[in-house]
DNA sequence: GCCGTTTTCGGCCCGACTGTTTTCAGTCG
């Protein structure tokens, strides 16, 4: 069982236990804490050691003990059947908090139809504490659930198709396990996981996956394919097809089918009676698409099928990969909202084999993530310039991401600004000002000679919150200007900028940077995500600024200062 | 529920805005 899997249950008991009025601080800080876990959990529970690590008591463990063992403990039985199912979806509302979904539990509402309906009808606006706004931002809310209603991010459903992959592989039985569909392409959110493999006999690893652990039911099952949900109900859809045939379905169902329809229209120009001979023949990609006439179209570029007139015109771009880049500017340590420390943090950047990396904690306004003192940032700065100056394989520079105050101010004076290496600037609060005063906050910082990057641009957390209201085009023509470099955030709900976003900054020439925004030295491994992101938009490496060697790097960062 | 003491009980990130009210509870990051 994955560590992501427990952190949820946790998390879920939190949740249900809030509802009915408890404080369930150590459930939260237990999921946090399991999420962010070096070794599986499993294997500490298995050796009885999950209660050596902090935050993580006996009544937490022992709850770990049975959702190990049954996939659910009898606390979480309990407390679904003590809260009616719908009431989580509501708590789910944006500008919901639990306090608003005990009252609508004592008024009768536990599911968002009920609340959809009491709306509309102005029956909701009668509850004490409630209005007309509340009313209308109810309806908003269950609209934008309603659009990614039983849709997962790209982060969760990854490490779990993975994981099926690598169970499939090591099998005898299977030949090859690839991921295929809209997780292949790299898209942000998804219904499911589905999983091409090569397998004899293909029944018996039918028959092991419906016993496979992580399997909570069968959905649909078929001679060459089975369809399963896993505990958290994610449907994994995994299809055996002729080793010859491999090619052409892997193909065919990345998709997406604009991309599949493009191709099967290149049958005419490829030679006669030879598209069914090729489709056969063919067990890798390359050659599938060498039989059309085509080079081979990275799956992140496979789209509207205008990338099939691209590869033919020879205009296909070289792709950035993971490997091309040579640090991390963007990552929190225990100093503000971090989990790991300072020295962990630097150690996890080496293990990366980075040639540089910045450290950037949250700055002094940030109070929840306990921001930086002028003080603590200095004396932290001298800190990283002593481990930077140790080691000779890898510079650390000491950064800062800065909050731009809500009346566009920035939150520390240029002259602090200036003896800094690196200066990210971000929006973290006043999410929902109007636009001109958005405006008037992004200028400020693109503006400022100190500021380096403008970290996750819209804003946007994907499936839980709209970007704030800016600009995007005025945005990127501002930056293009100041020459401020924009942020591609890795942390998989945002992957912020997006795709398109990103190809127009590539357009106008502003730098890019990917960063992981980590808080865990376990995350910077989700570089990956931010790098799929780059993909689509069609970024080479030159294109992005940390696949630069330091010095270029430095270049650019001392541009303004001198 | 967990932790760490000023060690067996109290604190648990905290300040400001929003929408509702006429002084504040609730939400958010």
């Amino acid at each position: 069982m994955h560590n992501q899997e427990i952190a949820w249950a946790l998390s879920e008991i939190a949740d249900l236990l809030e509802i009915q009025g408890e404080k369930p601080w150590s459930w939260r800080k237990a999921a946090r804490v399991v999420e962010g876990l070096e070794s599986p959990a499993t294997l500490l529970q298995a050796r009885g050691q999950l209660e050596k690590i902090p935050g993580i008591g006996p009544a937490v463990a022992q709850e770990i003990d049975q959702i190990v063992h049954d996939g659910v403990s009898r606390r979480q039985r309990k407390l679904r059947q003590q809260v009616p199912p719908g009431l989580m979806e509501v708590g789910k509302l944006p500008g919901i908090g639990v306090a608003t979904v005990q009252l609508f539990f004592r008024h009768g509402f536990t599911t968002l139809e009920e609340l959809e309906e009491a709306a509309r009808a102005r029956k909701l606006r009668r509850l004490p504490g409630m209005g007309p706004k509340t009313e209308a931002a109810v309806l908003r809310g269950i609209e934008f659930l309603r659009r990614h209603h039983d849709k997962y991010g790209i982060g969760i459903v990854k490490p779990i198709a993975e994981d099926m992959c690598r169970f499939l592989r090591q099998l005898a039985e299977v030949q090859r396990a690839e991921i295929t569909g809209p997780l292949r392409r790299g898209q942000e959110l998804l219904t499911d996981v589905q999983i091409l493999i090569v397998a004899n006999p293909v029944s018996a690893v039918l028959q092991l996956l419906r016993r496979h652990p992580s399997v909570e039911k069968v959905l649909a099952e078929g001679p060459q394919s089975i369809c399963v949900a896993n505990v958290f109900g994610l449907p994994l859809w995994i299809e055996a097809v002729d080793e010859a045939d491999f090619a052409r379905r892997w193909v065919e169902t990345t998709g997406p089918a604009a991309h599949w329809q493009q191709l099967q229209s290149r049958k005419s120009v490829t030679p006669a009676n030879s598209w069914s001979h090729y489709l056969s023949a063919q067990e890798n990609e390359e050659a599938f698409y060498q039989s059309l006439g085509l080079p081979w179209i990275p799956p992140e570029l496979r789209a509207n099928g205008q990338e099939v007139a691209q590869a033919l015109a020879g205009q296909l771009p070289a792709l950035i990969e993971a490997g091309d880049l040579r640090g991390d500017l963007h990552m929190h340590t225990g100093w503000s909202d971090g989990v790991s420390t300072l020295e962990e943090m630097i150690q996890a950047g080496r293990e990366q084999g980075y040639e540089y990396m910045a450290i950037t904690d949250h700055s002094r306004a940030l109070s929840v993530a306990r921001g930086l003192s002028e003080a603590k940032l200095q004396e932290q700065r001298r800190l990283i310039r002593q481990y930077s100056g140790r080691d000779k394989t890898m510079t650390v520079l000491a950064g800062i991401e800065m909050d731009i105050l809500p009346d566009a101010r920035l939150d520390y004076p240029d002259e602090l600004l200036e003896g800094m290496d690196l200066v990210i600037a971000s929006v973290h609060t006043h999410l929902r000002q109007e636009r001109s005063k958005i405006h008037q906050r992004i200028e400020t910082a693109l503006k400022n000679p100190h500021v380096d990057i403008l970290a996750h641009p819209t804003g946007r957390l994907i499936g839980h919150r709209e970007p704030f209201d800016v600009d995007v085009e005025w945005m990127l023509e501002l930056a293009a200007k100041t020459g401020t470099a924009l942020e591609i955030n890795s942390t998989p709900d945002r992957l912020d900028l997006a795709p398109a976003h990103a190809r127009m900054a590539r357009e106008l020439g502003i730098p890019i940077v990917i960063n992981t925004d980590a808080h865990d030295r376990s995350r910077l491994g989700d570089i990956r995500y931010g790098v799929t992101q780059a993909r689509r938009a069609g970024l080479e490496a030159e294109d992005v600024l940390n696949t630069r060697p330091l010095k270029e790097l430095q270049a650019f960062l001392d541009r303004s200062k001198g």
